[in-house]
RNA sequence: CGGGGCGUAGCUCAGCCUGGUAGAGUGCACGGUUCGGGACCGUGAGGUCGGAGGUUCAAGUCCUCUCGCCCCGACCA
């Protein structure tokens, strides 16, 4: 491909409103251009990153035993209303209508329309298990979309779904996925930890997330540095104070219950200093509001719940943190003085382990301006659960070893997950097996972030310069930039050694455009070529040319009659 | 959805408070000097100042409405 024919605009200044380093970057490479928010064209230099993945995804999922296929972007109300998320799914689903006044949406994933093919023509165990892919374009109304690419409304994705007669089938598959994408981040060359996930009210035994790891990530991921335990924080199991035998414990004696003014005392810090306590001897009380009432969580003072594991435990399809005006109403006190002791009846309490053992401890009375001390659980209070509800937080010990767990923050780029007959029990896509009984199709899910994974790919691979591409990721593999176009001898040598390598069947661009050697210089490392070939007059008259590596940025002069072997060298080697 | 901010040349922005001739840099075109890390000089083209309405002799500037975009928040008592 020669430069001036290929439609790349690189630019130096980028809108003010562009902040994390890979959305910059696409933009100032002419990768990419907003259209709309959180929807973007991709311009043919991103668009040749983004089908590098995809050739490298069909490759790997082609061995793993899954079939392409297309399915719409635009899906009619009917299947989402069979499945029952026509009106779960909220806002996110962009919902459409025709001339004729039906409903439709753009899909922001494909479980319904690929399950209403399956159950049209699969009847039998004799037909599973089956494994369909498809890369295509989603739309989620997000919020708000942010950091390009990162996080957009329309983007593309790879999404599998497996069918299957049994579950040891659907582990199986699950497995087999899972190795699959681990092969697919690694020939990505990217710095990827697959860590538990929360399967979220879905159920399923099992759901994975891939994370790539990168300080501007979205996501929290816990990991021990001694085994190998790694989970989104969403899932991650706290072990802080675990259960024991109450008799086995020396306890201290229960004190009288206290009642004791604390005026304007409302954080748990406020309190603690206020009555001279740690703030670990709090038991801060929380109340939630959900689809199913007010819910009070017991959980240490200095610690915090993790909204995930609360909603998966109470099976709520929503829940936030009650108002001030709710609160007033559940505990007849501001916010700030709610305690487990005396909660009316209409509100459940649930106890996060991390406060199971507490004893004599200091919390809201349910009045203003108003503490409870001397607490004790089963005389003054007695949650109707014990759950652990808590966030896991740097440091903590790990539920598998006990040894210290560490924060870090990644990018999640794919997300494995079983789903079970969550779709196919409603929409009745079912199957005979042996006997002639027939049963819904365990199914598996498996997304994978097509933009995403080259926005985190840019994330971990760059410099102040620009982009510094892994090589399978690369638009191009190698640039040849002539540096004085007008010179015959420098642009036939130029122009050979690109033939040459794209003989060879080298992925380059020739840079054939009349600049100055500073522009191409630039462009080349923002663009982040991982090879560049410069064909000067100066060295050319030495019989030289220059090819260096952008990663790493170190030169080497090169026999002309050299230089193909040496950048296939170079190429084979990574 | 709540709060804040921004829409002016292809791009990045100034001008708005205090109403009176539409600006800079960059990019683009042309000419010249340059030519191995985003050169310099000169000339030029390029704008319904997001849209609608209002106030005014006069609106990019003030007011109202509207559309679009961005940021923060919507979580810890």
């Amino acid at each position: 491909m020669r430069w001036t024919g290929f439609y790349l605009f690189t630019t130096r200044e980028v809108p003010k409103d562009a902040e994390v380093v890979s959305h910059r970057l696409m933009i100032r490479a002419g990768m990419t251009r907003r259209v709309a928010a959180g929807i973007y064209n991709y311009l043919p230099l991103g668009w040749r990153s983004l089908a590098k993945l995809m050739t490298i995804v069909r490759r790997e999922l082609e061995v793993a035993g899954c079939v392409e296929l297309s399915m719409p972007a635009v899906q009619p109300a009917e299947l989402w209303r069979e499945s029952g998320r026509w009106s779960r799914y909220g806002k996110e689903l962009l919902r459409i209508r025709d001339r004729h006044e039906r409903d439709f949406c753009f899909g922001p994933t494909h479980e319904e329309v690929i399950t209403d093919q399956v159950r049209h023509d699969v009847k039998s165990y004799r037909q599973l298990p089956l494994n369909l892919y498809q890369i295509q374009t989603k739309f989620r109304d997000e919020i708000r979309p942010r950091f390009g690419l990162m996080r957009g409304r329309e983007f593309l994705m790879k999404d599998a779904y497996s069918f299957h007669a049994d579950v040891a089938s659907l582990d199986e598959t699950y497995e087999v996925m899972g190795q699959a994408y681990e092969r697919i981040f690694e020939a990505c060359q990217l710095d990827f930890i697959r860590v538990e996930a929360d399967s979220g009210a879905i159920g399923g035994s099992h759901s994975h997330e891939f994370m790539v790891v990168a300080g501007t990530g979205e996501s929290v991921v816990v990991r021990c540095g001694s085994c190998d335990y790694a989970a989104n924080q969403e899932r991650a199991e706290a072990v802080l104070s675990p259960p024991r035998d109450a008799e086995s414990a020396e306890r201290p004696e229960p004190e009288a219950l206290e009642d004791v003014d604390t005026p304007n005392q409302k954080t748990v810090e406020d309190v603690a200093t206020f009555l001279d306590v740690s703030p670990s001897q709090i038991v801060k009380t929380l109340i939630y509001e959900t689809d199913k009432g007010l819910v009070a969580v017991a959980v240490r003072g200095d610690r915090e719940i993790n909204d995930v594991k609360l909603g998966n435990f109470l099976d709520v399809e929503w829940l936030e943190m009650a108002g001030e005006a709710r609160v007033r109403e559940a505990t007849g006190a501001p916010v700030g003085f709610a305690g487990p002791v005396g909660l009316g009846e209409d509100i459940r309490l649930i106890g996060d382990y991390s406060v199971r053992q507490s004893v004599n401890f200091v919390c809201g009375a349910n009045r203003a301006d108003g503490h409870n001390r001397g607490v004790n659980w089963g005389r003054d209070a007695t949650p109707e659960s014990w759950v652990d509800l808590l966030l896991v937080e740097d440091g903590d010990p790990c539920p598998r070893c006990g040894k210290r767990l560490q924060l870090s923050r990644g990018i999640e780029v794919g997300h494995i997950f079983q789903l079970g007959t969550k779709y196919s029990e409603p929409m009745k896509c079912v199957f005979s097996d042996k006997e002639g009984n027939s049963h819904a199709m365990p199914m598996g899910c498996y997304g994978l972030g097509i933009g995403r994974t080259i926005a985190a790919a840019i994330e971990q691979n760059h410099d102040d310069k620009g982009i510094i591409w892994p090589l399978p990721l690369a638009p191009f593999e190698v640039l040849v930039a002539p540096l004085q176009v007008d010179d015959p001898e420098v642009a036939s040598t130029a122009e050979r050694i690109y033939r040459e390598l794209l003989e060879k069947g080298v992925d380059a661009l020739y840079d054939d455009r009349d600049e100055r050697p500073g522009v191409k210089f630039k462009d080349a490392d923002l663009i982040g070529f991982p090879l560049r070939v410069v064909v000067g007059s100066k060295s050319l008259a030495q019989g030289h040319v220059e090819v260096s590596m952008r990663r790493g940025g170190e030169r080497q002069s090169v026999a002309v009659e050299r230089a193909v072997v040496h950048i296939l060298d170079l190429l084979t080697v990574g």
